[in-house]
DNA sequence: ATACCATTCAAACGTTCGTTTTAATTTGGA
DNA sequence: TCCAAATTAAAACGAACGTTTGAATGGTAT
């Protein structure tokens, strides 16, 4: 009989992407050595190249095996409010609120999603450029299904403009989460709060609505100037 | 007679600090040896360390070269649009040009400013927190100034929402400068545009006046309901 | 010229890195 | 039970890192 169930096939494999996924968080890739690593998983120096082949294939995997998830997610909750909507086209506040929703739902998860979320974050801007490439690669279907999703929501905004602004919604988000306990540029910021997912969601969401909906003639106007 | 103006008294420690900026900006701080560095500035391994210290102090050293001026030129704006004004308050857009405008005029700079104001884009959610303080510290003066003009702009917003949709704000414009050309997360994104800095000031402008000026009620109907 | 100072230079230091190797151990199916 | 494959373990590899050292250099004032 198969009893695979009570000890998980790749256990070791399981701890190491764990612990990676903290203390890539915590000190960058870089900063991050495979010995420190191996040990706050309680596997051997070797098991990161046996399991994974390299340092920056498990990095790679760290990356694939939540964002694959997430992205799904917001497809599939994407899917289900047009399925609600029957064929009228979504609001503009739903389509972000799917969006930003899963990726506050992970924040809220304590075991390992946040400091996924954190490390996200902060590796959209990474130096490295096979890094970046993975997780745009790893983004594109969701950003095409979110871009048609805004496009039929949004019919009369330029395509440029859209773009660009939902260039502007995602900093927004990244940067948010990612700082989440980083740089306190302004003061006065209770850190109690930021984890409030809550109102901090219906904070965003509020923001990036406004954002994505501003006034056109502004950019407009420059771009006939020009 | 002093001819020191004839030779630069700090030549190699400018380059030095002119070639920081490139590699930290290309590479990251951790993949940037002081080989590679050295040799792109034209000095020796050992120059770094007697000129600055050590490595770190270089890092900190290629923040404050810039940040400080930065800073100083948005306070200097600020006061000039508030004598110009002449007691009465500013405009939000007016605040949000005088921080954003600054950013984007030395983006313009084909020197160095680019390569620091992406450096810096990437920087705020860096993994060593003595970097991130150091940021916040050169950044307090001016971030000050700024909410006091913001609340003189918005007496009827609550403190705490001001606070975070300056965050936002913030969040937005590090992103969107630091990825002028990295994650193409979504597609049809010319490159070109990314660097006409006319028009992403006014789109960037438009987008973060809207998300700063959002109805309220959507965040406190959440705080009333928790 | 001489002494002096800041700067530059080549060389080496000790440490840590990611990876590899080889052997021991555990595991699962016939 | 036994074998073969999968996994873990210990040790070592060469390379690259940031930093230090002590001598050489070049300009300046005495």
């Amino acid at each position: 009989m198969n009893l695979r169930a009570l000890k998980p096939p790749h256990e070791t494999r399981t701890r190491i992407l764990d612990a990676a996924e903290e203390l890539f968080m915590q000190h960058g890739f870089e900063a991050t050595s495979m010995r420190q690593l191996t040990a706050k998983a309680g596997a051997n120096l070797a098991a990161v190249n046996y399991h994974f082949g390299s340092k920056d294939a498990l990095i790679a995997a760290v990356f694939q095996r939540r964002l694959d998830a997430m992205n799904t997610a917001r497809i599939a909750e994407l899917e289900r409010l047009e399925k609600e909507a029957g064929g009228r086209p979504l609001s503009p506040r739903q389509i972000i609120g799917a969006f930003v929703g899963v990726s506050l739902r992970m924040i809220e998860d304590a075991k390992g999603g946040r400091n996924f979320i954190r490390l996200l974050g902060r590796t959209y801007s990474d130096p490295q450029k096979e890094i970046r490439s993975l997780i745009g690669r790893l983004y594109a279907p969701a950003m095409e299904r979110f871009k048609a999703a805004f496009e039929r929501a949004l019919p009369q905004m330029p395509r440029e403009e859209l773009i660009w602004r939902m260039h502007f919604m995602f900093g927004t988000l990244a940067y948010t989460l990612a700082a989440t306990d980083t740089v306190q540029l302004i003061a006065g910021c209770k850190p109690e709060d930021r984890y409030d997912a809550r109102l901090l969601e219906a904070r965003l969401t509020a923001f990036l609505e406004a954002g994505l909906l501003a006034p056109l003639h502004g950019a407009a106007d420059v771009k006939k100037a020009a």
